[in-house]
DNA sequence: ATCTCGATGATATACGTGTATCATTCGATA
DNA sequence: TATCGAATGATACACGTATATCATCGAGAT
C-alpha cells in the first residue's frame, strides 16, 4: 500500500489514451474477434502501460455473474476438509472460478449466515458440507438460483444435487467386518449427531449393522466425544474404555484423529494392539498406513470429492440440466493389522 | 436452484411493497437513526417477507469496498497451512469480512495470478504467504491500495507489512541444540529453496549455526526433498540415510510430515531413536508429541499467525497507519526424547 | 403567527462495465 | 459507380446501491 490514495484505471482511461472509443475498448475485451487484431494490439498495450484491471463488481453487476463459488466447511484445521477445499479451489480455479470461503465450525447458524452473505456477493454456486441446515438456510437456497452442492455425504432429500459418499454404508461395512472377524464387544466412539448429519448416518450404520447380526446395542457401547475430534482426545478415551470391568476386544473410532490417538496411547502404554483391544479409525489420513501396528480404517478421498462437487458445479454453470445428481465417489475399507 | 429463473428483489422492490420511497429504505439500512424506529420496522417487514438481500456487488461499486480479503496459501492439505487459513477465516468473519481463498501450489505465478484476480474482484486487504513474488506481482502490489500482510516469515523487505516467526532463527536455535547436545553427524533435509523463503531461511539457518560452530557444511549434510512436504517420503530418506557409508547421528528435517514419517520408519524397522539416530522436526503438528518416542521439533502456532495477519489487517482497515509493522509471533523449540 | 426540527420524498448523479441501436468511414467487390 | 461488409464511433440505457440537494409537511416551541 503506497501512501497516496491512488485513482484507479477504467476502461474510460484505456479508451482515452489509446484514442480509441470505449465501446471499442470494450469490444477488444468481451468480442476480441469483431475488433482489427492491430487495434487489439494497440489497446492490448496501453492496457499493459496503464496496469488497467477489470473492475469485476461492476462487471458482476450488469453480467448477473460474480464468478465466485461460495464454499462452506465445518472445520479447516488438521482434518480431510482441508484436501476438500484444496480440491475444489484447484479444479475451480482454471475455468476463472474463485473460491469465497465460510468455516461454519459445525454449527448451521453460521453456515446460514455465510450462505447469505455468498448470496449477497451473488456467488454463481455454492458448495456446502452436508445436509443439516437451518430452515433458513433452505429457504434462501430455495430461492437461490445458482447450483447447490452438499458434500460429504449422499442422501435422498438433496436440495439440487450432491456428491459424497454412503457414511451409513461405510460404518456399517465396517461393522459387519468386525462382526464377521469374531469380536464380541465391540464399542463405537463417534460424534454428537446434532446438526451433523455424516455422525448421525456413521453411528445408524453401526447400529443397523449391530442389530441386524443380532447384537445388543446399549448406552455402552456407543460413546460420544466432543467435536473437533482431536488426536489427543484418543488416548483418555480409550483408557477409560480398557479400565471397565467388561473390556471391549475392539473400539471402532468414527473419527481417525482419536482412534490414531488411541492407537499411539495403547503403543506407548503397552496395550498390543489388536491382541489386547482392536482399533478402527475413520478416514484413512496418511499416517494411518505408517503406524507401527497399521490401522484398519475407512478410506476417504477428500480431494476427490472436492473436485467432484467443483466438476458437478461448473457442469451446471455450463448449462447441464438440474437434475437432483447424487455424485457416489465411494469409500473403502482399509483392512490391516489393527484388527 | 428451482426450475425457473426468478428476479432478484431489490431496494426499489422493498420500496413499492412498503409503500416508503426508495431514499427512505436506503437511509433505515444505512443509517438508522435518521429514520423512525417504527418505519424502520415497517421496511423490516417488508424485507423479511420479500426476502430481501442486498446486491453487494452494487454496494461495492460505489462503496469503493468489497469485504473480502484475498488469501492466497501455498497448500491446504495435511498442513499448517489450513490452521493458518482457518485463523485468518475466523477472525475476520466477526467483522462481516469474508476470505476469498487461493492456492498456490508454491508457484509465485500462480499467486501473480490470484493477486490479480483479488484487486480485480476490489478485495479490501490481500494476506499472502511469504515473501516470494514475480516481479510482477510486486508491481500489482505495489500499485494495490489496501493493506498487503506477507505472513509466514519475518524479514526487512516488506511490502506493507508482515507477521510471522523468524525461520532462519528457528533452524538456527535448533542446530545449535543438537551441537550443543553432542551430535557429531547432523544431517539436515530440507524442501527446495526456489521460490520459498521459509525453506531458504531454514536451510540458511542451519548453515550459519554449524559454520559458527566450526562444523563443515556439504553437500553431504544437505539434503532435498520435494515439495509437497509428504510423510510417506520421511522413510525412504532416512533409509538412505542410515545406509551410508557414515551414519549420520542426528537428522533435522526442515518439515513435520517426513520428520514423522522417518520416526514411523525407525519405529517399524528396529531403529532406535535417539540412540541409532536422533530425530528432529519443524512444525510441531500435533501427532509428534504422542508418538511413543516422542519427537523434538520447532513449535509453530499456524493458528495464531492466521489470527494475527487478520488482527493486522483489520486494524489497518481501521484506519491504522502504514508502518511498516513485522510482527513476531515467534516459535518454540520442543524438546522431546527423539534427540 | 413564525420558526425550528424531525421525518420523508423527489430528483439527479455516481460507481465501472456491458450492450443495443444507429451512424460513419473506408477499402474491396460486382 | 454502386454496393457491401468490416471496423469503429456516438449515444443511450441498464445493472443495484448510495448519497447530495432541495423540497414538503406536520408537530411543537417561541
Amino acid at each position: 500500500m503506497a501512501g497516496e490514495t491512488r485513482k484507479k484505471v477504467t476502461l474510460k482511461d484505456v479508451s482515452k489514451a489509446s484514442g480509441l472509443s470505449l465501446i471499442t475498448v470494450s469490444r477488444a475485451l468481451r468480442q476480441p474477434q469483431t475488433v482489427h487484431a492491430d487495434t487489439r494490439a494497440k489497446i492490448q498495450k496501453t492496457i499493459d502501460e496503464l496496469g488497467y484491471i477489470p473492475n469485476l463488481a461492476a462487471r458482476s453487476l450488469v453480467s448477473q455473474r460474480s464468478d465466485m463459488i461460495g464454499v462452506v466447511v465445518p472445520i479447516l484445521a488438521s482434518s480431510l476438509f482441508a484436501d476438500f477445499a484444496e480440491g475444489v479451489s484447484k479444479a475451480l480455479e482454471p475455468q476463472g472460478q474463485r473460491v469465497l470461503l465460510a468455516v461454519s465450525n459445525w454449527q448451521p447458524e453460521k453456515e446460514e449466515e455465510a450462505i447469505r452473505t455468498f448470496i449477497a456477493r451473488q456467488a454463481d454456486a455454492i458448495i456446502l458440507t452436508g445436509f443439516s441446515h437451518t430452515d433458513a438456510a433452505r429457504r434462501l437456497l430455495d430461492r437461490y438460483d445458482g447450483p447447490v452442492v452438499e458434500a460429504w455425504n449422499t442422501r435422498d432429500n438433496v436440495i439440487d444435487s450432491a456428491v459424497g459418499f454412503d457414511n451409513h454404508a461405510a460404518a456399517a461395512d465396517m461393522t459387519r467386518y468386525l462382526i464377521d472377524k469374531g469380536y464380541r464387544d465391540i464399542v463405537m466412539v463417534g460424534g454428537s449427531s446434532v446438526n451433523n448429519d455424516q455422525a448421525a448416518d456413521r453411528t445408524q450404520g453401526v447400529i443397523d449393522a449391530m442389530t441386524a447380526a443380532g447384537r445388543e446395542v446399549g448406552p455402552e457401547t456407543i460413546v460420544e466425544f466432543d467435536n473437533p475430534a482431536t488426536i489427543e482426545s484418543g488416548g483418555p478415551l480409550i483408557r477409560s474404555l480398557l479400565a471397565r470391568d467388561r473390556k471391549p476386544d475392539a473400539v471402532f473410532f468414527l473419527a481417525e484423529l482419536p482412534a490414531q490417538g488411541a492407537m499411539l496411547w495403547c503403543l506407548s502404554n503397552g496395550v498390543r494392539v489388536p491382541r489386547d483391544v482392536a482399533i478402527a479409525g475413520f478416514g484413512d489420513l496418511s499416517l494411518s498406513a505408517l503406524l507401527p501396528v497399521p490401522m484398519t480404517t475407512v478410506q476417504i478421498r477428500g480431494r476427490e470429492i472436492g473436485e467432484a462437487a467443483a466438476a458437478q458445479t461448473l457442469q451446471r454453470l455450463q448449462g447441464a440440466p438440474a437434475d437432483r445428481t447424487v455424485k457416489d465417489v465411494g469409500f473403502q475399507l482399509q483392512i490391516r493389522s489393527s484388527t
